[in-house]
DNA sequence: GAAGCTAATTAACAAAAGATAATTTTCGCT
DNA sequence: AGCGAAAATTATCTTTTGTTAATTAGCTTC
C-alpha cells in the first residue's frame, strides 16, 4: 500500500507536470522510510552526509550549540516539510547544526546526490525539486520578513494564530529561541498578552 | 561583445554541467538589459509581473510600507545576486513589497515563465536554476540564523566586516531596518563600538 | 503519593531598544 | 560658498529584553 506522503508528493508532481503516479518509479525507488524516536538525533554537528528528508509525521528541531555551551534553536520543521542540512547540501561543508526529533518522527529519506542523478536522467521530475526549493525560499523569507516587520510579541501571536498545534506540542523554550528571545522574555510576553486579555 | 554578467552565468553553467558558452543561446536569447536610475522603482506594490533579474551593477532595496505609513527595508540586493518578487513568483500573488534602485542599477532581466518554458525544452540548463534557488535559500537562512544567534550589535559588526563596501554605499537607516532595529538604535550601537574602540 | 527533574514563572536589577524631539552633520544643488 | 533637505546623532524618558537566581508548576518514575 502506498503511504500517504508518497501519494502527496505524486499528486504534487502530477499537478505540476502531468506525470502520472504510475510513472514515478525511478523517483521513489531510492527513497527509504525512517523512524526516529523522541529525542533521537538525525544529523549531528560535523556530519557530511548529503541527505534530504520529507517529514511524514512529527516535529524536528534544528539547533546550534553556542560557545557558551547552551543551545539555540534556529527553527522547527514539521509534517510535509523537507529537512536537510543546508551546510552539506548547499554549502558543501560539514553540518554546523544538530537535527533532533522532538517527538517520534517518520521521514521519507533520499540521498541528495542520487536524487540529482535521477533528475538528470528524468528531467520530467525536475519541477518537483523546483517546487520545494521555491517553497523553502518562501518559508525562509517569511521568517526574515517577520523579524524585520514584527515585534517578538507580534511574532509569537502570529505563530499561535497560525500554528497553535505546533506551539502546543513544543516546549516554550524552543519557541522562544526561534522567535529570537529568551524563555524568560517569552514568559513575560505571554503574561502581558494574558493580562491584556482580562483587561 | 559579451557582457561580464553573461560571461559569469555561462561560466557557472559550464562549471555545473559542462554546457559550453556557445551553446547557451536559447537561455540568453530572452534576457534583456535594463537600466534603472537612482531612486527608480523596479517593482511596485500590487505588481503581478513574474520577472526575474540578475543584478549586474548597483544596489536594490526591498521595502514595505507599514500601516503607520513609514517604510521598513527588508533587505538589500547587490551585484551578482538575483532579485525578484517572491510574492509573484513563489506565491502567485501581487507583490507586497517595493523594489527600488538605491544607485544607478543595471539588470539582466528575464520573464520567469518564459525561462520556465526554455528550461523544459532544454533541461541541460536546469542546474543553473537549481544553483541559484539553492543560493537564495542559503542567503535567506543565513539571515534567519543571524537573527536567532546574534545581537543587533553583532549583526552590524558582521555586516561591516563582510560587506563594508555595501555599508558604505547605503544610508544607515536602511541598514538599521534590515538588521531589525531603528536608526536611533543603530546610531547608539555605532557609538558603543566606537567608545569601546578608543577604550 | 513522594522524590526528582525539567520547564515555566516570577523577582530584581542592568542593559538595550523604542519613541519623540531637538540638534548637529552631511550632502546635493544652485 | 551657501541654502535647504535629509540623515545622523544626541537627549530624555518609557518600555522591553537580558541576566541571574529563586520559586512554582508539571511530569515521570519508583
Amino acid at each position: 500500500m502506498t503511504p500517504a506522503s508518497i501519494d502527496l508528493l505524486q499528486s504534487i508532481l502530477h499537478h505540476l507536470t502531468g506525470v502520472l503516479p504510475g510513472d514515478t518509479g525511478p523517483l521513489f525507488a531510492l527513497t527509504r522510510r525512517l523512524h526516529l524516536e523522541e529525542g533521537e538525533v538525525y544529523i549531528r554537528e560535523g556530519d557530511t552526509a548529503r541527505k534530504l528528508a520529507f517529514i511524514e509525521k512529527g516535529i524536528m528541531r534544528v539547533y546550534a550549540i553556542k560557545q557558551s555551551g547552551d543551545e539555540a534553536t534556529l527553527f522547527l520543521r514539521w509534517e510535509e516539510q523537507f529537512i536537510a542540512s543546508h551546510d552539506t547540501i548547499i554549502h558543501q561543508q560539514p553540518a554546523r547544526f544538530i537535527y533532533r526529533a522532538l517527538e517520534r518522527v517518520t521521514l521519507l529519506e533520499i540521498d541528495y546526490d542520487k536524487l540529482d542523478t535521477i533528475l538528470r536522467e528524468h528531467p520530467q521530475f525536475e519541477p518537483l525539486r523546483v517546487h520545494f526549493l521555491q517553497r523553502m525560499i518562501g518559508e525562509a523569507l517569511k521568517v526574515v520578513e517577520d523579524f524585520v516587520l514584527l515585534s517578538p510579541e507580534e511574532r509569537y501571536l502570529q505563530l499561535v494564530e497560525k500554528r497553535s498545534d505546533i506551539v502546543n506540542r513544543v516546549s516554550d523554550k524552543y519557541i522562544a529561541s526561534m522567535l529570537g528571545v529568551t524563555p524568560v522574555s517569552l514568559s513575560r510576553i505571554r503574561k502581558r498578552i494574558y493580562d491584556r486579555g482580562k483587561k
